[in-house]
DNA sequence: ATATAGTGGTTGCAAATCGCAACCACTATA
DNA sequence: TATAGTGGTTGCGATTTGCAACCACTATAT
């Protein structure tokens, strides 16, 4: 398909501008979900199998998945590109403002506050802690848990970060 | 309609998650179109008038925009509020990754690559500007051109900013 | 007063997409 | 040999998209 502008805004939206690859990549980068009944059952939104299967197509076409098929078995496992990686900017920009202006379950909200009160810095070790798991890039030296460890800590307590 | 989930991310992604929402917000923002025709005709992706018409209302029920109707003749104006005013870190996000990952226009990039060297404070200052535009705020005191000036001048100029 | 252009949309309709439900081939395990 | 789990596909009705034409109203020019 040819974009229908030249404008970078506009191809990001292109790709990523529906109601369900931001949540799929979501689940890849918050819930470590890497196949597709894991995707398929661990959706809390209910995504279809039939869109899930376009999604993860489209997702691979456009380059921030890969689909490694592996050895036995016909068990495909996701992992995320450099390019996937960087969609968790976009994807914290969206918590981000939905925490601000929409309402939400508080279990959930609990997840993007812990985010969001890092501070920047989280989402750039938390891109880091990616590229070891899906790019096989050797994990950083780092004290204490990392930070998919840290909200899912967070997470389970239900804790509210603490002025 | 009830959500999906409670879950930040998706609650944005409802609201914002379609083809051509985000788009209509750049307009308004970069572009400063307020009317519906200067969005329809200025639309470089060539949005559908009945799309359009249909966006603006979703944008103006969820707090987005507002509907000002103007005493004499119908002219109806839209104006940002602050929930969508703090849409803008995510369209930066979002143009970002675009610029990094899939191709365009060099004279469309111009000004995503502007905004970026500028770095982060720049969309501060920019949604500052669109307060004293759209919300009636006190315009802060600063010298030289504002922040729409400068990215359109580099547009206009087709600049790359020197390192 | 009458025509012309511009405003903010609405209406019809065909094509594409969405999303529920059922189903399928294959693999691993009991 | 059965059962559960894997990664999907297929059918099909409902919804959404998007092109094109049209409409009521206003402002301006003749």
């Amino acid at each position: 398909m040819e974009p229908r502008s030249g404008c970078p805004i506009n191809a990001a939206v292109e790709v990523l501008g529906d109601r369900w690859s931001l949540l799929v990549l979501r689940d890849v980068i918050f819930g470590d979900r890497r196949h597709f009944r894991a995707l398929l059952n661990g959706s809390i939104e209910g995504i279809a199998s039939n869109i899930l299967a376009d999604r993860l197509v489209r997702l691979v076409e456009a380059g921030i998945l890969t689909r490694g098929t592996a050895a036995r078995g016909q068990r495909a496992r996701y992992s995320l590109t450099e390019a996937g990686i960087q969609t968790l900017p976009i994807i914290y920009a969206l918590g981000n403002w939905g925490l601000d202006w929409l309402p939400g379950s508080e279990e959930l909200r609990s997840r993007q506050r812990l985010m969001r009160d890092e501070g920047p810095a989280f989402v750039e070790e938390l891109m880091d802690e990616l590229r070891t798991r899906h790019l096989g890039a050797p994990a950083k030296p780092h004290g204490g848990p990392g930070p998919l460890e840290r909200l899912d800590a967070a997470h389970a307590a239900g804790v509210q970060t603490e002025p």
